[in-house]
RNA sequence: GCCAGAGUGGCGAAAUGGUAGACGCAGUGGAUUCAAAAUCCACCGGUGGCAACACCGUGCCGGUUCGAGUCCGGCCUCUGGUACCA
C-alpha cells in the first residue's frame, strides 16, 4: 500500500473498476428484495452546482447503504431537459435550444461520474427525446377520451411590447423582464386536466405517506384546502344584459346577516356589460388589467374598487346590497364574485374603511377574546348578533346549519364542499417542450392525435428569434392531414411538470416500445423506495407526480397507489449565509473542488457539514479539514498494516479483552450500532461521520502493538472503512482491499454489532439537586436503585447544596442520572 | 398577504424531555524542523476565582414539568412555496 493518500488516481482507478464491471446495472430480480433510490433528475442547465452534489450524493449514501444491506438497489438518472432557460441560452448563444440543451448533458454526465455516482446508466433517459414524449402524449389523448381534459379561457402574462406570454419569473415589479413595459392580463385557451376529480384521493392518501416529512404533507394537504361551505345565490335588483343573478361561495355562512356590499372581478359578465356605456367603468376594468397574475401580487397589491351602481338582493333580508368590482377578484377561481363582510373579514374590513362602506357586525365573541370592530375584523368564530332572532345566540355550527337550511328552502343556497386546489392548466406558449398532440379541423373542432401519427415530433433545427415559438412561426410544420382531411396541429406545448410527474415510472422500463410502462417492471421496482430532492418540489412537483401515478394506476399501467414511499428534502447549500447563485457572485464550482481534493472529499465535506434537511454552509475550510481526515484514515491503515506485517495480526478474542483494548472494542460495536442508525432511520449522515471520527480517535490513542491490540485496532479499521463507504467509496474501495478483502466493498455486508461487546461494568452517571448537575457517579451495572441514591446523597458537592434543606423526592433515570429535589 | 420551516460558542453543528456545545473549522500555546509546509500534543461559550468550583447562557416574552435547546401559547427575524423558474 502507498504510504499517502492520492485520490485523483484512486478515483480514476475505481471508477474504471466499477465501469468494466457493470457494477450499478441491475435488472428485476423477484428472488431479491428490490430498493429503488431516486434523486430529482436535474434541469441540464450546463453545469452542476452544489445543490446537485448534495441531492445526489444523499441519494447515492442512501443506495450504497443498502446494497449493504443485501438489497437489489435500483439508482437511475436522467435529465428533465424540456424547460424555459433552453431558449433563453440559445438566443444568448446563438445556437438552439436542442444542442444546448445536448451539450450540457454530455458534459454533465462526465461531472456526475466524476464523483462516483452508483447510476444505472443503462436506464439514462432525457425527456426531450421522441422516445420520451411521445408516450406522454398518449397518455394525455387517453386523458382526453376519458374526459380528464378540458379546453378553456385562462388569464396569461402578457407582454404588450413583445406581443408574447411571459412566465411569472419574467415579470419584475409588474413589468416585462425584456421590455420594462406593464404586463397586461390576457385571456387565451388552454388545455387543463382535472386534478381536482382526484382531489379527494391526493388529500386522503397523504396519510399513508407515513415517511414524508410532517410539513410536506401538511403543506400538501392546505395546498388541496378542503372545505365545507355554502354556495349562495344573489338575485340583482334589476338584471343586467339578461343576466338575473350570480353565485358566490363561503365557508362563513355564519356571517351572512353581516354582508354590506359585493364585489364582482372585472372580467365578470356583468361589469363588462355594465362597462358598455360606463366610461369609468370601462377605464377602471381596463387599469384592473394591467397587473400580473401570481398569487403573491394579488394577495399583497392594494385593494381597489368601484360601486357599479346596481343592487344585489340579500337571500335573506330581502335587503339591498350595493354590487362593486375589486381587483382582488380573479374571473378564474370560483363564481369571479364574492360577497363581504367587513366586520368579520380582515381584507373586507380594510376595503369598506377605504371606500367608507358601512361595517355591520354579527358575531360577538364566545369567549375572552378581545373585539373591537372599530379597529380589526373579528374572524374568530363566535356567537351570533343582530342577525335575526332565529340566529342570534347560535353558535358556529349550529349557525352554519340554520343559515344554509334558510337558504336551501328558499332556493338560494346549498352547502358544498369545495377545494382550493385547481384544475392543472398544462399548456405553454413555448418551443421548447412537448408539443400537445391535438388537431384542430376546419371547423376549428379539436381531435387528439390518433395513436399511429405518434409522436407529434418537435424540430430541432431551430432559429430562435425571441419572440414567437418557432413551431408558431413554421406555418408548414402547423399543417398536417387526417383521413385525407386537412387539419391545423395544437402549437402550444406542455407545462415540464408533465415530464417529471412519471419519470421516476419510465425508469423502470426506459426502452420499452411496446407502451408507456412495461407493468412487470414498473410493478417490480415501484413504488419508489426512497425520494431525495430540494423542498422546492414539496408542492407542485410532488403533488403532480403523485396525480400522475393514480392516473397511470387506473389506466392500468401500474398497480400502486402512491409513487414515494419515502420522502427526503434536502435543504439548500449557502455561503456566506445566503443562496449561492450567479447574480450573487458567492457560488463555488464543485469541478475546481474535484479537482483540487477528489470527489470522496467533496462528498465528505457535504454529508458532514449539515443534516440533509437543513440548509448548509459553504466552507473552503471546512473541506481542507474533511480531505484532512482522509489521509488520516488513509494512514492509520498504512500503519496499521505495516505494523502487522511486522507482528501478525493475531486472532481477535473478545473475552481475554481488559481495559483500553475492551473499550476501543466496545467503542468499535457502538458506532457500527449508531452508524446503521443514522444512516437508514435518522438518515444524519453528520452525526454518522462524526461518530467515526470518534472511532479513529480512539484508534490513534493505542500505542503499542502488544497482545490482542492488532486484532482490536484491525476490527476497528475494517469498521471504520465500511461504515464510510457508502459516503466515500473511492477511499474505502482501495482500503478495503489493502486490508486484504478479494471482493469489492460495494458488497461486502454491513458490520453486525456483537452485542457481547457493548457490555459494561459500570456506568457514568449524573447527580443533580434540583435540576442542576452537582456530581459525577460511575456505578455498577447491576446496582440496585436504593443504593445508587445513597451513593448520590453522600456527595460531598451535593450535601453542600442540600444543606439546611429537606429532600422532598429522588428521580433515578436508570443509566442517566439522579435529580434529588429539595427545598 | 397566505401556507410551511428555521434561529444554539468566533463559524458549521451535537444533544431522539435527562450533564448544552459531541464531531469538525478557525484561533492560541507547545513539540518536531536549519526554516517552512505537513504532522502530533494541549487549551478553546461568557463572568468571577490560584484552584475546587460558582453564577449566567440555546432569537424575545410567558407557561407545563422534578428537569425544557427539545413540549405548549404569543411575538421578532430569516428562508422555501404561492399554481407559466425548475
Amino acid at each position: 500500500m502507498e504510504e499517502h493518500y492520492h485520490p485523483e488516481t484512486i478515483e480514476r482507478d475505481v471508477q474504471q473498476f466499477w465501469r468494466d464491471n457493470q457494477s450499478f446495472k441491475v435488472s428485476t430480480d423477484p428472488e431479491k428484495e428490490k430498493y429503488y433510490c431516486l434523486a430529482m433528475f436535474p434541469y441540464p442547465s450546463g453545469k452542476l452546482h452544489m445543490g446537485h452534489v448534495r441531492n445526489y450524493t444523499i441519494a447515492d449514501v442512501i443506495s450504497r447503504f443498502q446494497r449493504m444491506q443485501g438489497k437489489n438497489v435500483l439508482q437511475p438518472m436522467g435529465w428533465d431537459a424540456f424547460g424555459l432557460p433552453a431558449e433563453n441560452a440559445a438566443i444568448n448563444n446563438n445556437t438552439a435550444p436542442a444542442p444546448w440543451t445536448y451539450s450540457n448533458i454530455d458534459y454533465m454526465k462526465g461531472q456526475l461520474n466524476s464523483l462516483g455516482f452508483a447510476y444505472d446508466w443503462s436506464r439514462e433517459l432525457a425527456t426531450c427525446q421522441p422516445d420520451y414524449y411521445r408516450w406522454e402524449q398518449w397518455f394525455f389523448t387517453r386523458l382526453y377520451e376519458k374526459g380528464l381534459v378540458y379546453k378553456k379561457m385562462a388569464t396569461v402574462n402578457w407582454d404588450p411590447v413583445d406581443q408574447t406570454v411571459l412566465a411569472n419569473e419574467q415579470v419584475i415589479d409588474g413589468r416585462g423582464w425584456r421590455s420594462g413595459e406593464l404586463v397586461e392580463r390576457k385571456e387565451i385557451p388552454q388545455w387543463f386536466i382535472k386534478i381536482t376529480d382526484y382531489a379527494e384521493e391526493l388529500l386522503s392518501d397523504l396519510d399513508k405517506l407515513e415517511q414524508w416529512p410532517e410539513q410536506v404533507r401538511t403543506m400538501q394537504r392546505n395546498w388541496i384546502g378542503k372545505s365545507r361551505g355554502v354556495e349562495i345565490t344573489f338575485d340583482l335588483a334589476t338584471p343586467v344584459a339578461g343576466i338575473e343573478r350570480f353565485d358566490v361561495y363561503t365557508t362563513r355562512p355564519d356571517t351572512l346577516m353581516g354582508v354590506t356590499y359585493m364585489t364582482l372581478a372585472a372580467e365578470h359578465p356583468i361589469c363588462l356589460a355594465l362597462a358598455e356605456s360606463n366610461p369609468d367603468l370601462k377605464a377602471y376594468i381596463a387599469s384592473c388589467k394591467k397587473q400580473a397574475v401570481n398569487e403573491a401580487t394579488m394577495a399583497t397589491m392594494a385593494k381597489t374598487g368601484m360601486a357599479l351602481g346596481v343592487d344585489a338582493i340579500h337571500p335573506l333580508s330581502g335587503e339591498k346590497v350595493p354590487v362593486w368590482v375589486g381587483n382582488y377578484v380573479l374571473m378564474d377561481y370560483g363564481s369571479g364574485a364574492v360577497m363581504a363582510v367587513p366586520a368579520h373579514d380582515q381584507r373586507d374590513w380594510e376595503f369598506a374603511q377605504h371606500y367608507q362602506l358601512p361595517v355591520a357586525q354579527v358575531v360577538a365573541p364566545s369567549g375572552n377574546e378581545s373585539c373591537d370592530i372599530k379597529a380589526e375584523a373579528f374572524v374568530i368564530k363566535g356567537i351570533l348578533v343582530n342577525s335575526g332572532k332565529d340566529f342570534d345566540g347560535l353558535g358556529f355550527d349550529a349557525a352554519f346549519d340554520a343559515i344554509a337550511t334558510r337558504l336551501a328552502a328558499a332556493g338560494k343556497g346549498r352547502v358544498t364542499t369545495n377545494f382550493r386546489l385547481r384544475d392543472w392548466g398544462v399548456s405553454r406558449q413555448r418551443y421548447w417542450g412537448a408539443p400537445i398532440p391535438m388537431l384542430y379541423n376546419q371547423d376549428g373542432l379539436e381531435i387528439p392525435v390518433p395513436a399511429h401519427k405518434l409522436p407529434v415530433l418537435l424540430p430541432e433545427d431551430v432559429q430562435m428569434d425571441g419572440v414567437q415559438s418557432p413551431i408558431k412561426a413554421d406555418l408548414a410544420w402547423r399543417k398536417d392531414e387526417l383521413d385525407g382531411q386537412a387539419v391545423e396541429r395544437e402549437t402550444d406545448t406542455f407545462d415540464t411538470f408533465m415530464e417529471s410527474s412519471w419519470y421516476y415510472a419510465r425508469f423502470t422500463c426506459p426502452d420499452y416500445t411496446d407502451g408507456m410502462l412495461d407493468k412487470t417492471a414498473a410493478d417490480y421496482w415501484l413504488p419508489v423506495d426512497q425520494y431525495v430532492g430540494g423542498i422546492e418540489h414539496a408542492i407542485l412537483h410532488l403533488l403532480y407526480a403523485r396525480f400522475f401515478h393514480k392516473l397511470m394506476r387506473d389506466e392500468g399501467l401500474l398497480s400502486c397507489d402512491e409513487p414515494f414511499t419515502r420522502l427526503l428534502c434536502q435543504g439548500m447549500v449557502l455561503k456566506d449565509g445566503i443562496k449561492m447563485s450567479k447574480s450573487k457572485g458567492n457560488t463555488v464550482d464543485p469541478q475546481a473542488l474535484i479537482d483540487q481534493y477528489g470527489a470522496d472529499t467533496v462528498r465528505l465535506f457535504t454529508m458532514f457539514a449539515a443534516p440533509p434537511e437543513q440548509s448548509l454552509e459553504w466552507s473552503d475550510e471546512g473541506v481542507a479539514g474533511s480531505h484532512r481526515f482522509l489521509r488520516k484514515l488513509w494512514k492509520a491503515v498504512a500503519t496499521h498494516l505495516e505494523k502487522a506485517a511486522v507482528a501478525g495480526v493475531p486472532a481477535l478474542d473478545g473475552n481475554a479483552l481488559q481495559g483500553p483494548l475492551r473499550d476501543l472494542r466496545r467503542k468499535t460495536h457502538e458506532t457500527i450500532a449508531k452508524v446503521g442508525n443514522d444512516y437508514g432511520q435518522r438518515q444524519t449522515f453528520n452525526t454518522a461521520i462524526a461518530a467515526v471520527m470518534e472511532l479513529l480517535n480512539e484508534v490513534n490513542r493505542l500505542d503499542n502493538s502488544a497482545g490482542q491490540t492488532l486484532a482490536v485496532e484491525r476490527e476497528a479499521l475494517e469498521a471504520a472503512v465500511l461504515l464510510l463507504a457508502p459516503i466515500v467509496p473511492h477511499i474505502s474501495h482501495r482500503l478495503w482491499q489493502a486490508l486484504g478483502h478479494q471482493s469489492a466493498v460495494i458488497d461486502a455486508p454491513w458490520p453486525a454489532v456483537d452485542s457481547a461487546a457493548l457490555l459494561r461494568d459500570s456506568i457514568p452517571m449524573v447527580v443533580q439537586v434540583n435540576g442542576k448537575v452537582r456530581a459525577q457517579l460511575d456505578v455498577a451495572v447491576d446496582m440496585p436503585q436504593a443504593e445508587i441514591e445513597a451513593l448520590a446523597l453522600a456527595e460531598e458537592n451535593v450535601q453542600r447544596f442540600i444543606d439546611g434543606l429537606s429532600v422532598r423526592k429522588v428521580i433515578v433515570v436508570a443509566k442517566k442520572l439522579v435529580n434529588i429535589v429539595a427545598n
